[in-house]
DNA sequence: ATGAAAGCGCTAACAG
DNA sequence: CTGTTAGCGCTTTCAT
């Protein structure tokens, strides 16, 4: 069945080379004949020759797989910014050949950081611990979409204050007054800081939110219809949603159109994401766009960096989220 | 920054035994007193020693690490299928101690199969290739969802012909004739599979497909769209609609709801997954479910065999899918 | 119950 | 440009 395992004993065996030889052109150095490569190169081909990666890193003392660690909360998993992570991630691993290997974890049972050569953190919900114990043993690691300040790592992040701050200006400049708010999970930074920036946008302009347009979500499209509810039943409609999350906006939008709501004409929605989806309801939403696989990008390259140079110097980059316009805002219709 | 790597020679002189004792008591084996176990115990905490993964793997001659591929076609991640594969897949992974190395490829690049003990494949769109290169280079492997007969590899799939057979079934036994159906795609084996136990089944009922009331769709929400408005301007209106995914399900359902048809009463729709989404839109819906996670974890088990033992004895699992009723089925109205 | 020693397959000085 | 040689950190006979 399983035919004996070849090494690079045999294909310098058929090439007439040294092991050493053999092991440069698989390495691409460039010190090698023609005539030895190609004889090399013969005989990896006709032995389908795979050198041993485990043996390779004990050699090399370097390890180049990366941990992804994905909290395991349940939905995430459904979430199109764990998604996008883990695409991107996915991704920049394959361009820089490194191998990812993936954990979902509830926080709760440890994870192995020693086989790979570093780490990286999507989101620290409930594994914070996780992050002190790496950080403490030297693994290398990076931290998405958190701001780590109290500890001695890397962090990408998206600066969701300000995305927060620019929903709330658009619909604010379309003359809303109305606004109402179904927010992240306040267990997530994103969660806090969209809904902070919104806040104290509209506090700025004198127009505080009102306690009954506030509610706390969780990204989810079920707390979504929740949050609708809520806003039917207060005093006055709001006229205008802010949603944190792109599933959450598009299930207020299916709600109020079930309800014979008219969008963007009697309400405006806007989300936070720009996931695909945005395209495809029967009205084009409105969005905060976060750059998602560009922050993975960075994580990755980040790294890559550390784990090379043997040595950390720390790293926090920002990235800025935009405003997305399509067809699910309009002027406030009132006055 | 990076404290010198710690390993087992150091644990062995900080303990005052040899490393060959620091061996056993890491790998749990029981020939070792309970004095020098402590010792090792005091010395692997003190020193916070984690054993070089790819030391042990060299040693031990094999890599309890698995591949997963995945076919990289745009919108398979955004699918509930994918996610419950990875989850499924990674929290076996978690039980038996293995990694999971993650690989998206669309199909061209050749992955690495040096580096894990086997791999998986999470279907196989479009990378037979991928596969037969796996086979032929004796690496172990086992194939999610599809049927391949013709290669000497073990698989584990759903038994789709018989799900099509289910949802006409049932949407027959209601009393429905006019009945459409949106496939998911003709390149996907579940796609054709569905697609015939479902049109087999209306035809042994002497009630065949109308041509008009077919669309292939690509289990994605934007297609169904397209597909409603071919039913909408059929001859006539179709009573009942199976779609291949609960995804498109829901954006039929959507859809039509839009324009103000009643479901079930006017419009019967089922899907195919049991997708949780099932729950959370207006009208709860009815589905045919596929054991998706237990799949995965079927997979795991094979795989994590056949690394063991060292040899592949081929096993084929077909897993059958169940009909789960919910809300949007309804009696045929018409007569 | 314990340890010495021989690898696992590969890389990286080093010498030529 | 090429080969010899000494490890990388761990497991596993084989003695003791």
């Amino acid at each position: 069945m399983s035919q004996k395992k070849i090494s690079i004993d045999d294909v310098a065996r058929r090439a007439k080379v040294s092991i050493t030889t053999v092991s440069r052109v698989i390495n691409n150095v460039p010190t090698v004949s023609n005539k030895n490569r190609a004889k090399v190169e013969e005989a990896v081909a006709a032995l389908k020759f795979k050198p041993n990666v485990s043996a390779q890193r004990l050699a090399r003392g370097v390890n180049n797989a990366i941990g992804l660690v994905m909290p395991g909360y349940p939905g995430i998993f459904h979430s199109f910014y764990a998604i996008e992570l883990v695409r991107g991630i996915g991704h920049s691993c394959e361009t820089l050949r490194m191998d990812m290997v993936f954990h979902i974890t509830n926080g709760f049972n440890p994870i192995n950081n020693n086989n790979v050569g570093g780490v990286i953190f999507a989101d620290i919900i409930e594994n914070r611990k996780q992050v002190e114990s790496a950080v403490a043993t030297g693994t290398p690691c990076v931290i998405i979409n958190n701001k780590v300040d109290d500890l001695d790592v890397s962090y990408v992040s998206i600066h969701n204050h300000f995305g927060g701050e620019l929903a709330a200006d658009y619909l604010y400049s379309l003359g809303h007054r109305d606004i109402a708010i179904v927010s992240g999970s306040f267990n997530t930074q994103a969660g806090i800081q969209r809904f902070d920036g919104f806040r104290k946008y509209l506090e700025k302009q004198n127009n505080p939110l009102n306690e009954e347009y506030i509610f706390e979500g969780d990204y989810s499209r079920r707390c979504a219809r929740v949050a609708a509810e809520q806003f039917l039943k207060a005093k006055k409609r709001p006229t205008a949603i802010f949603a944190a999350s792109d599933e959450m906006a598009l299930e207020l939008m299916a709600f109020f159109l079930e309800k014979g709501v008219k969008i963007p004409e009697e309400l405006s929605i806007i989300g936070f994401d720009d996931n695909p989806a945005c395209l495809y309801g029967p009205v084009a939403l409105t969005t905060i766009k976060q750059p998602l696989f560009k922050m993975a990008e960075e994580s990755v390259r980040m790294l890559h960096k550390i784990i090379q140079e043997q040595k950390h110097v720390r790293k926090k980059l920002i990235l800025k989220p935009e405003l997305v316009i399509r067809e699910s805002c309009a002027p406030c219709p009132k006055k």
